[in-house]
RNA sequence: CGCGGGGUGGAGCAGUCUGGUAGCUCGUCGGGCUCAUAACCCGAAGGUCGGAGGUUCAAAUCCUUCCCCCGCAACCA
């Protein structure tokens, strides 16, 4: 009998630029799932790769000197890297400029142009010339260029087009009758209520403004435009419409294809239209998770708040990282990832609750049994208890990874691990071990300790790849028939034990300089409450109160448009020689230009407050009249930044 | 009225589909223990579940309406 398969994958990443933890968060959740795939039995495919085609890569390989292949390469070595540090098991990396995918693509596109899906038309559009870009009209920001501001030109480009709009039933009726096929839920109301139903346009499949893709075969000049190129590598990895498909045969239809939500139309519209038109099964299911929200503000790298998944990977390790992405964000919601929610749980849940369920357990065993325990043992009060959870959390593991809620099933682990830390309060082995008549009682609490143990240790393999070996080690766990997911089931696998003092698996962050020395690395503003200042009385204040305040020259460093807001500015002031960041709703008044350079009057105790989210460290002063008028406050003659001002 | 997501004790979140004692982690306060990584265990305080209506024996959960925050609007997970 052949085994159940199950093909899990990621999107493919655009390689313009290094990866970000977003990235890693897809993939770790990916990974976590075909680790447990595996786990359960199954033959599993998890495929992940990298779309490498398209204008912007090859702009940005001129932009460096160089060719868009030998550019990519690059990256793509950074990212297989990045992949095998954060304990991705990929069985697949695809990437969109291997021979075999594009003679896939090639031939899809044929086939489609063949059966009359795909034909020639125009496309229309506008051109920004200085910046070498297409953009369609509804990009245009106030019919000018969104990139640079500058006009755009009307152009017309012969091209071929997909029939899309043909599926625009046949899809509706698909995803109604699977409501299983886009998940979470919400989503699926957005693909149908925003885009089916408004209606679908034919879609530009081709492009000939610039030459970095692959050609189409029969046209030459032709270049297969990104969603025929990138979508069919889900069935090119496999092999599809090559001499050798007998991969494709046993893994397609996906189980599901995961990605960020953002991207979940494309594979719920486009994808699902191009695999009927080709007459192949669809995908089972779409998942599109949340987003990381990085202190509260979306990761962009225009906000410079992109947070380098290396970076934490070295600090904290691979394990510690893929634990938090996985348990601290519900999957399909947003999540807000911070320094301090990372180290948090890395404290409480890794180094006090596991790693010290773990350490206060081997102490235990070398301690009152020369690190060996025996196999005679009398039953305690507490026993039970502890053994049905174990055997239960299973269960709810189980349920819990099937439907993707990686955080419930963490959530339960953990329950187990606080049970299993409770059970030695109850049992008070130390107690035990000091009158000889219980010696029984006391192995049999520890074998539970080390028992309870063994099924976490195998619980949280799909998570944290590294932790389970380092635990059994210690544990002097080496049987492999305790060691499969199926032991979890019963209770009592484990026979003989021999523990042995290991380091510490998770060792206690201190949380103020581990903040402060990330901050140094990472560039990230601390996360600050906004509390408002309740004013009152009569107006008068003393000297006392005025002394409060603590104002001071600064001069403008750099300044910038606060995204998102448009009364915004935030400034790099330097004071003395501290820099601050300052955010001031000036924007209307002074352009970032003019600020530059300017010595101004600033509020530097004031406490720090985010604005729009952006982190404002004090306040420039400024007069305004009712007449919105508004003009700085500054100083007659210059002086030092960082003097005081009274 | 473009579309979607969110608003739950001090913080972060689950629970909402399938109404029925408001749950988890962190923090705070008090206590216990000493095997352990100043960790672990117990207890307590703290919420009119954004506002207002409605349905129901019963609403965080269903319906109506309003307010606030965030994101998206043809490829940055």
């Amino acid at each position: 009998m052949s085994k159940k398969t199950y093909y899990i994958t990621t999107p493919i990443y655009y390689p313009s630029d290094k990866l970000h933890i977003g990235h890693s968060y897809t993939t770790v959740a990916a990974d976590t799932m075909a680790r447990y795939k595996k786990l359960r039995g199954y033959d599993v495919m998890f495929l992940t790769g990298t779309d490498e085609h398209g204008q912007k890569i090859e702009k940005k390989a001129k932009e460096n000197g160089t060719t868009p292949k030998k550019y990519v390469d690059n990256i793509v070595d950074w990212v297989k890297d990045l992949w095998k540090v954060m304990d991705i098991s990929y069985d697949r990396f695809i990437r969109t400029t291997d021979d075999n995918h594009i003679q896939t693509v090639q031939k899809i596109f044929k086939t489609l142009y063949e059966k009359g899906d795909i034909y020639k038309s125009y496309y229309e559009g506008w051109y920004c010339t200085p910046c070498e870009s297409f953009y369609t009209e509804r990009q245009l920001k106030d019919g000018k260029c969104p990139d640079c501001g500058r006009p755009v030109e009307k152009v017309r480009e012969e091209a071929y087009f997909f029939k899309l709009s043909k599926y625009q039933d046949k899809l509706i009726e698909y995803i109604e009758k699977h409501p299983d096929f886009i998940q979470p839920q919400s989503r699926q109301n957005e693909m149908i209520n925003n885009f089916l139903k408004p209606g679908l346009e034919d879609l530009c499949v081709s492009r000939t403004s610039f030459d970095w893709g692959v050609p189409v075969e029969f046209d030459k000049g032709h270049i297969v435009y990104v969603w025929i190129d990138a979508l069919s590598n889900y069935i090119s990895a496999l092999g599809f419409g090559s001499l050798d498909d007998t991969e494709y045969q046993k893994y397609w239809p996906a189980d599901v294809h995961l990605m960020g939500k953002e991207i979940v139309r494309f594979h719920t519209i486009i994808w699902p239209a191009i695999l009927m038109a080709l007459d192949l099964p669809l995908p089972k299911q779409i998942f599109g998770h949340g987003w990381l929200v990085i202190d509260g503000e979306k990761m962009s790298k225009s906000k410079g708040n992109v947070v380098d998944p290396k970076l934490l990977v070295n600090r904290y390790g691979s394990d510690a990282i893929r634990y938090f992405l996985m348990r601290e964000i519900a999957f399909g919601q947003d999540g807000n990832f911070t320094n301090e929610a990372l180290i948090q749980r890395i404290n409480s849940d890794l180094a006090n609750d596991l790693g010290n369920l773990v350490s206060r357990t081997v102490a235990m065993v070398i301690k009152y049994c020369d690190g060996r325990l025996s196999n005679e043992r009398a039953r305690t009060e507490f026993d039970e208890e502890i053994e049905t959870m174990a055997v239960e959390t299973v269960k709810k593991v189980e349920d819990a990874m099937e439907q993707l809620f990686f955080s419930h099933a963490l959530v339960e682990i953990w329950h187990l691990v606080r049970r299993t830390n409770k059970y030695i309060d109850e049992t008070t082995p130390w107690i035990l071990a000091k009158d000889s008549d219980s010696k029984d009682k006391l192995m049999n609490v520890l074998y539970h300790l080390v028992e309870n143990l063994r099924i976490i240790s195998i619980l949280i393999e799909p998570f944290m790849p590294q932790t389970p070996s380092l635990m059994r080690e210690q544990l002097g766990i080496t049987q492999s028939q305790c060691l499969t997911w199926e032991s979890t089931r019963t209770w009592g696998c484990l026979k003989d034990v021999i523990v042995q003092k290991g380091d510490i698996i998770f060792p206690r962050i201190d949380m103020e300089k581990e903040l402060e020395s990330l901050k140094k690395t990472q560039n990230l503003g601390k996360k600050q409450e906004s509390d408002d200042i309740v004013g009152e009385e009569d107006g008068l204040i003393s000297i006392d109160d005025f002394e409060k305040v603590e104002l001071k020259v600064g001069e403008v460093l750099e300044c910038n448009k606060v995204k998102g807001a448009d009364k915004l500015l935030v400034s790099k002031i330097k004071i003395g020689n501290e820099i601050r960041q300052i955010v001031s709703g000036i924007a209307r008044h002074y352009s970032p230009e003019q600020m530059i350079g300017k010595k101004v009057i600033v509020v530097t105790n004031l406490k720090p407050v985010k604005l729009r989210g952006v982190l404002s460290e004090g306040m420039i002063l400024a007069a305004s009249d009712t007449h919105d008028h508004l003009v700085l406050g500054t100083i007659d003659k210059d002086i030092e930044s960082g003097s005081s001002v009274k």
